[in-house]
Formats: structure tokens, C-alpha cells, sequence
DNA sequence: TAAACATTTTAACGAACGTTCGATAAATAA
DNA sequence: TTATTTATCGAACGTTCGTTAAAATGTTTA
């Protein structure tokens, strides 16, 4: 029997050989997904890349893109999962914004691949395995949403459009794939704290205009 | 002969009817490329899009890389050419944000196929063709930093990291294309001075530090 | 031990890919 | 008109793709 899902959600710290193997696969498809797209990315890429036969590796996935779906899904959901926790008894929305803000980049940063798979190819799931990752960025949106609301609130900043400002904070944040190299070893902390300044300041700020022209 | 590379820089506004029928095919490709990927946007995808066969493709471009450079080098040239004429003559820093901030996005919120392409294809191209573009890209990328260190100078705000704030501000233009809906015609004035306001708002401020744990 | 199950392999399938070729049609020039 | 260039076409090329079937190994259980 094939083992396909098996083992989802198991909090307990047994694992079989199988199970083992089974996130092997998974890593070794993300690595290879993150260099090279996921179209270029070939199963027989990620099977040699890991020194395993193509149908070996269909043994433990049924598919490409449940390799894909898995990544996407397990990366958002603990990512969700991390946040509600930190969260947990926050009240002041400023902090919580920068618990958020640290939060994905601790969880990011230390996996590169993820980050750039879950930002990159955000559109190439389709039909009902896009629609569950879909449930759980909107959950994580949602959740932004909330905050830079609260911000606005506390500081009686009536101009600010919130939800535009948080796509501008995802933007920050889902970019980082673009240019961050781990080989810096830049810190989490010193990017959050960079972030979180830039993004809390141009919310809080009431001054809200365009130089007049010339 | 085939056209090819034709006309490259014609400023006059002669355009024979096989230049006038390779801007379209370029028209074409980037609104499949930008809808399907570039992996996934086939030669033939492409060709029966505009009711075209493979090989009269073909004959106006030599290869889907071709295609692909052209869409994103000329983007990326126009981009850049309109940005320096606007930025002619002014020295306020903080005007020349709000300008390129505008700039970018009066350029690209009326091609959203290209802005796609360009955003979402950056490290599809390989070699020289990459190398070609990137010279612009960087050519871009350094009057935002020196606008950016402008306005730090100004604001004499020592704390602020200047390459790391316009990388954010890079996310933030770049990242538009995962959610800005043409339909629902937003203008790109409201949306520049939105992020204007965050922006130089953010790097402005000299308060500069994460909330304490409690 | 043998039987049951778990894992891996070799070899192949049909489909789609980018690209090319030679022939043909349409437009222009002589 | 004819000659020449410009543009288009259908058909095929070699290759790679995701996926699968069937058989061959390991490994665990009885």
C-alpha cells in the first residue's frame, strides 16, 4: 500500500522509515522546485537530484503536484499554526504587528526553498488543491488584516486604506525570495526590526499627500 | 530576410507592416506568457492564440527565449527612459520618490501582462540575455537607491539602512501585479500616493526600534 | 522456514514540447 | 507581365515530459 498521506497532523514524534523518506522527498522536491521553477523542475530532476529512480518517487507522491500542494500547504499551515500561538494573549496591536513581522521571517528565512515556492508559485496550483492553500493564506491575510486595522484605530488615522497597506506589507515580505542571501547569514531579527519600522511609521504617519508639482 | 531585430530603436513613427505585425506577436505572447507562465505558454498556445501558425511565428522571432528577452528588455528600457525624463531637472529627493513611484506604476498598470512578465519571470533568462536585462534592471534600481540615500541625507536619519528600504519598496511595486485587478479601473495616482505616504513615511521617521517584550 | 508486506527498479506509454524544412501564397518591384 | 521579396503553411524532427505496469528486491511477521 502506498503510504500517499499518511501521517498528517501527527503530533507524536514517531515516524517510520517510510514517513522519513516521505519528507525527504519532499525536501529534496523543494530544493529542486525553488532552483528551477516548477515546470522546468522535472520528476526525473528531483529523483536523481536525491539518487532514487522516477518511480520510486511516485511510490511516496501520486503526482507532481501533490509534491507541489505539499509544500505550499504544510509551509502555510504551520506558518498560520507558528502566528496564532505567538500571538496568543497579545493585545497591543503594534506588537502583534511585529510578532507577525518575525514570525515569517524566522519561519522563512530558515527555509529558503519554501519561501520562494510558496511567493513564486502562488498561481500554479489550480482548481481544489489551490482552493485549501488558498483557505490558509486568506486565513494568515485575514489575520494581517486585523492588526494593521488596529493600528489605524489606535492612532485615529482615518486616511490610511488598511487593506492596501497590508498587500504592501505582503509585498515586503513575499519579496524576500528575490534578493535575500542566506549565505549573509543576515539575521531575522535585524530584517523584522528594519521592516517593522518602515511599514509601522508610514501607517502610523497622518501627513498623507503628494508633493504638489512644480 | 527575416525582420528579427529590426527597427531597434526607431524613434521615427514609419512602421512597415511586418514591424507593425512583430510588435503585435510581442503583444500577444506577453498576455499568454503572463497568463500561463513562461514554461507553460507554448509556441503553439501563442500562434493559435492570434490564429497564427508555429512557423510564421517563427518568422518573426527566432526563438521563445527571443520572446521572452524582447518582452522584458523593452519593458524594462521604456521603464527607465520615461523615469529619467521625468526626473530631469528636479532636485527635491522627496518629489523624485513620489515620480518614480508614479512613474512605475502609470507604466505598468496599463500593461499588466508586461509588469507580470517582468516581475514574475526575472530569472527565467539565462546567460547574456539575462545579463542585458539586468543592466537595465540595475540601471533602475540605482537611481532608487541614490533618491532613497537623498532623502536619508535629508532627513539626516542615520539608523535607516538604504538598500534594505528600497529593496522594500521593491517588493512593494513588484508585487502589485499578484493583486492589482484591471477591471476594477483604481487609478494609479491613488495607488502611488498611497505608497508614497507609507514609504516615505516609514523611512522618515528616526524612532527606529521593536516593542519590548512584555 | 514461508508468507506477507514495503520499497525500488527497468522499461515503456502517449502526449506535448521547441524548432526546422520545403513548398506555397501574397505582396511588391521591374 | 514577370521577377523578386515577404509572409504563411502543414508536416515532421528529435527530445523531454508526467505517469504507469509488472517484475524484482528488501524487510517484517507468522
Amino acid at each position: 500500500m502506498k503510504p500517499q498521506t499518511r501521517n498528517q497532523g501527527n503530533t507524536t514524534s514517531t515516524a517510520s522509515r517510510g514517513e522519513i523518506k516521505q519528507a525527504e522527498v519532499l525536501a529534496y522536491s523543494a530544493s529542486v522546485i525553488a532552483e528551477e521553477g516548477y515546470e522546468k523542475a522535472s520528476i526525473r530532476k528531483i529523483a536523481s537530484a536525491m539518487g532514487m529512480s522516477v518511480s520510486a518517487l511516485y511510490y511516496y507522491y501520486a503526482s507532481k503536484e501533490e509534491l507541489l500542494f505539499s509544500i505550499q500547504y504544510n509551509s502555510f499551515d504551520d506558518l498560520v499554526r507558528r502566528l496564532e500561538n505567538a500571538l496568543e494573549g497579545e493585545t497591543d496591536p503594534e506588537r502583534k504587528l511585529y510578532l507577525l513581522i518575525e514570525n515569517h521571517l524566522e519561519f522563512f528565512l530558515s527555509r529558503i526553498s519554501e519561501l520562494t515556492i510558496c511567493s513564486h508559485e502562488i498561481n500554479t496550483l489550480k482548481g481544489e488543491a489551490y482552493d485549501k492553500v488558498w483557505r490558509r493564506r486568506r486565513r494568515y491575510y485575514l489575520i494581517a488584516l486585523g492588526i494593521v486595522g488596529e493600528i489605524k484605530a489606535k492612532h485615529k488615522n482615518s486616511a490610511l486604506q488598511v487593506s492596501l497597506a497590508t498587500l504592501n506589507l505582503f509585498g515586503m515580505l513575499n519579496w524576500i525570495y528575490m534578493w535575500y542571501d542566506p549565505g549573509k547569514k543576515k539575521s531575522y531579527r535585524v530584517l523584522a526590526r528594519e521592516m517593522y519600522n518602515l511599514f509601522l511609521n508610514g501607517i502610523k504617519s497622518k501627513s498623507r499627500s503628494s508633493p504638489t508639482r512644480k
